[in-house]
This record gives C-alpha cells, sequence and structure tokens, in this order.
DNA sequence: ACTCTTGTTTAGTATTGCTGATGAATTAAA
DNA sequence: TTTAATTCATCAGCAATACTAAACAAGAGT
C-alpha cells in the first residue's frame, strides 16, 4: 500500500503529464522533453486510461485541468523534486572533488573567474566549474551546485543568501583625465562619449546617465547619447580601451580600477542600489561539504571586496 | 532546476532499485515486480551507469547498500509514496460512489457482510467492495481505500484506529443444552467434542482450552483434544453444525448468537483479549467523502454491537 | 568437492515510446 | 465568411527500451 508494488500510474507518463500541466500545453511540454507533440499526447492518454477519467479538458485550441489532475499534480510534482534530489545524490561520490556554480557572466568574467585560482591553492582536491548563463533557465541550473544571480534575492522556491552588494559609478581610462578634455567634474562629460549599460535596466534603483547627471544638476550634457551595451563586462571594457565614460557596476569594475586600467574620475559618483548578488540554490538541496567550502570561500571573498572595493 | 527538465534518473530503473534496496535483494526484487532477476540487474546498473557510482556492494551472496544508495533511497522512496498517491487520486473520480475495504476472511463474512445492507439503504448511490484477504500484503491493500485488521492496532507506517473488541467465549449448537449430556457447567464438556480456533495463535492474551479450563478449575477434562482451524469462521458453522463445542470469537459468533444459531452455555465463559478489529490505512492517504462515510458508519455499528453483543 | 543460491551476461524477443504525416477543431486575421 | 495558423488526436511504421531464457560465475553450506 504505500509500498509501490500498489499499481503505479506509468511513470513516463507521469512526465509528460507533469510538464503538460505546468505548461498547460501539450505542445510546449512536447517542446520541453525534446519529443513531438504526438508522444505527449500519446502518453497523457496513457495516463488517462490508467486513472480512468480525462486529466485535461480540450478546449481545441488551449487545454486546461481537470479536478483529478489538479489535485494530484502537486503530489506528482513533489515526486519528481525528490527524484531529482535523489538523482543528485546518487552521483555525489562521482562528483566528489568538483563544484559547479552558475554565475551571471559578467561576473563570472570580472569577480569570480579572477579569484579562483587562490581557492584552488587554498582548497587542494577541489576544482571549480563555472559556467556563464545568462536566462538562468532550469536547464542551465540543471548541472550546478547553485547559482550566484544578480538580482533582489528573492525567487520561487528557492533558497537565497547575499553575497554582495552593487553600486554604480562612472568609469573610464586614465587617458581620459588628461589632455584638453581631461574630465575633473561631471561637466566635462560633455566632450565625452557617455557608455550606457542596459544590463541592469529592470532595478528601477540603478541609475542611467540622464538620471545621474540630473542629481548632480548639470543640465547641459544629453544623457541619453552614446553606444548602449547588454552586458556590464561590454560596458568596462569599452571603457577600458578609452571610448568613453561607463556607469558601470562597482563589482564588475572593482578589478580594473584597482590595476589601474580603469580609474573612478569622481570622487562622489558612485549610487548604491538594490539590486545585488545572491548564492541561489533550491529549497531541498543537499549541499556537499565541498560546495559549501566553496560558498564559504566566496562569501569571505566578497566579504573582502566589499570593504576594499567601494 | 527544481524542474523535472534536470537529468533525471531513468524512473522505471528507480522502481528496480528500490525494490532491491528494500529487499537487499535482486532476486526478491525481481518477484515483487513480476519480471526475472536479470531485468533487475540490468536495471541496476543502468541506473549504476546514470549515478556514476556502484549502489550495491556486491558481495557474491547478498547485496549491500553503497552510500550513495543509502543517501539517496529514503528520497526515492518518498517519491514513491507520493506517486502512488497522486495514482489514486487521479482514479478517485471513477471509483466515486464505490468503497474498497480489504477485510479480515472471517470478520468480514460473519460481522461485516451481513450488516451492509444496512449501510447500502442508508446511503444510496454509494456502494461497498469487500475484499476478504488474509496476509494482508501491501498487494492485497493496493485497491483497497482501507483495511479492517485484527491485530493490536500497532503497524509500520499506517494510521489505524479502534473498531472493535474482541472477547473470547464458549458457543455450540442449541441442541447440546439438551439430552443426557446436556451442558450445564464447564465440567460437562468432557462429554463433547472441543473445537479449536488457531487464528488467534500470536495472541498470548487470547485463552485456549487449555487455560480457559485451568482458569475454571476444571481438571478432567482434555483442552488438547478436538479438531483445530485456522480460521474463526470455520471453527464458528462447525459448532453452528453440533459438531462440538468452540471457544469462540465473540465479534464472529455474535450474529449467530442472536438468531439463536448458536448459544454460549456459560454466563462467565467470556474472556476480552488484547487483539481487537482496527481500521487501517496508510499514513499520507486522501480519504473520500464516501470512504469517510463508510468508516463512520462502521464505527457506528461496532459501538451497537460492542453494547449488544457481550 | 558438490550443491544451492544468487547475481551477471548475452542474444533474441516483446513491449513501449516516438516520429511524421494526416485530420479535425478552434481562434484570429483578412 | 473565408483563410490561415495553431493545437491536439490518430495511425502506421520504426526505434529504443525492457524483458526473457539460458548459460555462466562466485560465494556459502553441507
Amino acid at each position: 500500500m504505500t509500498d509501490p508494488t500498489d499499481r503505479l500510474p506509468p511513470l513516463n507518463a507521469l512526465r509528460a503529464f507533469e510538464a503538460a500541466a505546468r505548461r498547460l500545453s501539450f505542445t510546449q511540454a512536447a517542446d520541453e522533453l525534446n519529443v513531438t507533440p504526438g508522444a505527449i499526447s500519446q502518453q497523457i492518454r496513457q495516463l488517462e486510461d490508467y486513472a480512468g477519467t480525462p486529466l485535461f479538458k480540450r478546449t481545441g485550441r488551449s487545454v486546461l485541468l481537470t479536478d483529478a489532475a489538479q489535485a494530484s499534480l502537486p503530489l506528482v510534482r513533489e515526486a519528481f523534486e525528490r527524484i531529482s534530489e535523489a538523482g543528485r545524490i546518487m552521483q555525489a561520490p562521482a562528483r566528489k572533488g568538483r563544484v559547479m556554480v552558475s554565475c551571471a557572466p559578467s561576473f563570472a568574467a570580472k569577480w569570480l573567474a579572477p579569484k579562483l585560482g587562490e581557492f584552488h591553492r587554498t582548497h587542494d582536491g577541489v576544482e571549480a566549474w563555472i559556467s556563464a548563463d545568462m536566462g538562468l533557465t532550469d536547464f542551465a541550473m540543471a548541472d550546478a551546485d547553485f547559482t550566484i544571480r544578480y538580482g533582489r534575492g528573492q525567487y520561487d522556491g528557492l533558497k537565497s543568501e547575499k553575497l554582495l552588494d552593487e553600486t554604480v559609478l562612472p568609469v573610464c581610462s586614465p587617458a581620459l583625465l588628461e589632455g584638453p578634455d581631461a574630465i575633473k567634474r561631471p561637466e566635462d562629460l560633455r566632450h565625452h562619449t557617455l557608455l550606457h549599460d542596459e544590463s541592469g535596466e529592470n532595478d528601477p534603483s540603478c541609475p542611467d546617465w540622464t538620471s545621474w547627471l540630473h542629481a548632480r544638476h548639470v543640465e547641459d550634457v544629453d544623457g541619453t547619447r552614446g553606444p548602449r551595451f547588454n552586458q556590464a563586462i561590454l560596458v568596462i571594457e569599452s571603457a577600458a580601451a578609452g571610448r568613453g565614460v561607463a556607469l558601470a557596476k562597482q563589482a564588475i569594475a572593482a578589478a580594473d580600477l584597482a590595476s589601474g586600467r580603469l580609474v573612478a574620475p569622481f570622487a562622489d559618483g558612485s549610487t548604491l542600489i538594490d539590486f545585488g548578488y545572491w548564492l541561489v540554490w533550491p529549497k531541498g538541496r543537499h549541499l556537499s561539504p565541498d560546495v559549501r567550502a566553496f560558498m564559504k570561500w566566496v562569501k569571505a571573498e566578497a566579504a573582502n571586496t566589499a570593504v576594499v572595493g567601494v
């Protein structure tokens, strides 16, 4: 009875059911599972035969859940969550000594990757695999032990822990501080190209050039002109190349500021924003000792840079 | 990540794994799943390929769980419990108006079945399916909404509720109360066949003829002679046929005592025993309104007979 | 050493699952 | 209203998976 000897529903059909129920679409479910819609249709029908009752109301265009489906779905979901987690645990011995992190691309390149050597030095026998993923689709996460995300830290069924705050400030190549158009005060920006970082677009607290200039009562500089980039690292690299002045994320720029490849022309230019960097992982996930060690190390590094950097 | 898009382990292989892990035997797992041991072996190997690590330590004779298996097993179990329950819920609409009860055979025949007409009369549109099962294997339970078990009411992962106490007392055909060997006192039993019920064998509190006679200081009657039956109902029917005097379970004999087909020759003959009848069902199980109604009715009936019967 | 039990392996077979084409039903646009 | 697009259903054929049967290997018990 509690025993799986029970006439269990066909397991693979349950996968199709779960996907179709989540998406409310056979086509999308098919897409997700990399099969044709026909396959989904057949699997669902098989499950309906088992149930003895329909699970979806077919309304021509889209598809709705019946009560039976509605009622059983949460349990099916929980079951798959556990199976997924069980799978990871089984694989744990094979993954020993390996920490896999999915990370926002710019942060991975400019903050995390440069520090990895240090981690490897202090944690012998543990290697870190970094995967720079944009969308942070479930898929990208699938193989990672945890992710580092840029955002507000509130995620659906996930646990998260603040890693680092982010601030925004103007940066440019040191070359721009010299010569006839040397940047001394905000007004001097009128002679230079403004580089725009649109990667923080959905953060209302993140200033763009227009609002930054406005806050400093600089009226005669058009804050809208200049090229736009959808990745923080692109703005940084453009600025470092001397292309212009970027309103850049501190965490991403920090290494280049420290090395002198970039400079911050204004003393009071930086603004703390709402978004930050977060360690994120699924709620029920078992974190191995190696993973915990890596997390601890990252947090320590973050605490360091937070003091030194700003 | 929480998403089943994760590279899930092969689901059918998980079933084999769960069974093999529970039994610590591929052969028994094969038996349970109605396949050959070879099939189990292959499924396990497939899962080990997925895990990248062995799940069993093969020690020639038997098999042991590795750490990876040990660690993931609880989650796999929980997953299957949920899947099993989800399956039932899916089937609920198809089962509407039907309550399936698995019941100890004698109790089913002599106590439950005769009262079912009354239930059907008062609960229109709900039909009860009774399955009389001995072993109460998980398999028998598989399709039942709940079971009625005879025992002490303590079951592994199951919930239970006391239905009825049981008492044991001598009964016989009314014919034996007449004639030259009429039974008036315990001593008179010497002239009659003693019928033995061995169905309560593993209940130490349940008296047999020897202990019953001993308690009444009847020394010259051999309590060991006479036929033995492994089912309460067989003893009752033998007694009703005039074969002899049975030390019978009250609940099973009650209807025949009420109708006069059986009589209790001694006023003080009955002994309350530890075992009783219990409603039992799996912990996480969702009980439908129909099932709840049936349970309520059975308990009411039990409360009735408890008063009238003893 | 012999036997019994249990897991493994392999080739062949059965079952299950998927595709790709076609059809029907519904919605949205022309 | 027609037309086009989208979505699910169905079916025959093919592919992948799961299972069997039989022969093998390796303890454990006699």
